[in-house]
RNA sequence: GUGGGUGUAGCUCAGCUGGAUAGAGCACCAGAUUGUGGCUCUGGGGGCCGUGGGUUCAAGUCCCAUCAUCCACCCCA
């Protein structure tokens, strides 16, 4: 072989595309019910949007981009996530000029480089919303629902959707110096990886999965004993719309996300179907985003999903259910004459929106016969040359063995009558 | 970037302590009174045994390196 695909991304094959289908499907009918309109935005993007967007001192921008130079010299970047280029996207086409709020979707490849694992890809799919213009509880319970909706419309279970306040410009370094403080007196405690946190960025040193770490902050402040008033009041509003709207949570002061900017409500849907990817979705405010980006202040949420771990958690859950897409007409052929008129015929039947196929490889009948078996054909035309004679065709229907003869002309309408028949769930998608 | 497992046919894998032309099942193709699928039977195509080096009379098998892949760490979706 030339060259196997890239570490990290794959291939998506007749059988396993139709899972992708479905789930796209899923994504435009929920995002239609709640108002969100799609956008696409480029697959790169210049680095400089990213590193400004994302944070200069996460992992993402750190060491996980697939960064280039371009023949003019520019440096470039495969966007990492979806929300810095939709806010990029909001500012430069002045979407702040529409009605707020704006409520969007987008649906495609991020690329990090990362190695690979289970439920870990270099290419991999999101599917995400971001809403600009309220900072309203009530649109964060919105989210956040939709988010929980999504999952359970996509066949998920088991699922815990985790809840925390990270405060705002105010109140979020009044938790940096508490935590900062608490972890010096323990720093002995800590982990190697948490000793650099401690400067860094010490709210990480909640979400260490190092059992010492976990032993060190078991009774570390939290961020939701750190809120300013107004933060406070916020995320109780927030607790007190999902209550209505019964969606269940678990308050969880030390969750923090991947971007560092995030400020107020965070939330992440984890899973134990993933392997150790636990997270198949989260989100969160970002309401410094839009004006780093150079736009007016506006508050922002939104959150991303990776469609891979929606996938296996579906498979690990046995939700997955493979369609075929096989055309459900082929039309056999036995003589050479009957070759050729069947040929014409076949494009017929397209034209009358009739999905359907051929032998082209000089087959006999039984050869014929048995791929449109094993290809799950439903009706095959059988046209020798004697039927052609008599101008008529023999339809077969593969799934009760039963056939008829039909005359040429009547014969489009004839499948046409038969395919509607077909009980919706053994009907073929087109 | 770090650690561990695994690389033999399109797929899943066998190949014992090194020993003759490298195997099975499935899949693919063809045929079984020359016009009818699914079951059965017969036959066929297809493998630089991941790659490069080494040890040996002899390497799919042992050693080293490298690449790929899987899982985990880090981090994230």
């Amino acid at each position: 072989m030339l060259a196997a695909r890239p570490r990290g991304t794959g291939d998506i094959l007749p059988g396993e595309v139709e899972k992708w289908r479905r789930l796209e499907d899923l994504i435009r009918r929920i995002c239609r019910e709640y108002g969100y309109a799609e956008i696409r935005t480029p697959v790169f993007e210049h680095t400089e949007l990213f590193r400004r967007g994302v944070g200069e001192t996460t992992d993402i921008v750190e060491k996980e981009m697939y960064t280039f130079t371009d023949r003019g010299g520019r440096s470039i970047t495969l966007r990492p996530e979806g929300t810095a280029p939709v806010v990029r996207a909001y500012v430069e086409n002045g979407l702040y000029n529409r009605p707020q709020p704006v409520k969007l979707f987008y649906v495609g490849p991020m690329f990090r480089y990362d190695r690979p694992q289970a439920g870990r890809f270099r290419q991999f799919h999101q599917f995400g919303v971001e809403v600009f213009g309220s900072d309203a509880p009530a649109i964060d319970a919105e989210v956040i629902a939709m988010a929980v909706d999504f999952c359970a419309r996509a066949g998920l279970s088991d699922l815990e959707l985790h809840l925390n306040s990270l405060g705002c410009p105010e109140c979020r370094p009044v938790l940096r110096e508490k935590l900062a403080h608490f972890f010096r007196r323990r720093e002995a405690e800590l982990c190697p990886d948490c000793r650099e946190r401690l400067e860094r960025n010490p709210l990480r040193i909640l979400d260490c999965k190092e059992e010492r770490c976990r032993n060190a902050g078991k009774d570390a402040p939290t961020s939701l004993g750190c809120l300013c008033h107004k933060c406070a009041g916020h995320f109780q509003s927030v607790k007190r719309c999902l209550d209505r709207l019964q969606v269940s949570y678990l308050e969880n002061g030390r969750l923090v996300r991947g971007l560092d900017y995030y400020t107020g409500t965070a939330f992440e849907i984890m899973t134990r179907d993933t392997g150790a990817q636990s997270s198949i979705g989260g989100g969160g405010r970002y309401d410094g985003l839009v004006e780093a980006c150079g736009g007016p202040p506006t508050p922002r949420i939104g959150y991303a999903f990776g469609l891979e771990r929606l996938i296996l958690a579906g498979e690990k859950q046995g939700t997955a259910v493979p369609e075929s897409s096989a055309p459900p007409v082929f039309i056999a052929t036995a003589g050479e004459k009957a070759g050729e008129a069947a040929f014409e015929l076949l494009f017929k039947l397209r034209r009358a929106g009739l999905p359907a196929g051929m032998d082209y490889l000089g087959r006999s009948l039984k050869a014929q016969m048995k791929y449109a078996g094993k290809a799950g054909i439903r009706f095959v035309l059988i046209i020798g040359d004697d039927e052609l004679a008599r101008g008529l065709a023999v339809v077969r229907d593969m799934a009760s063995g039963g056939q008829e003869e039909v005359s040429l002309e009547e014969v489009a309408a004839y499948l046409a009558l038969c395919l509607e028949n077909i009980p919706a769930g053994e009907r073929q998608r087109p």
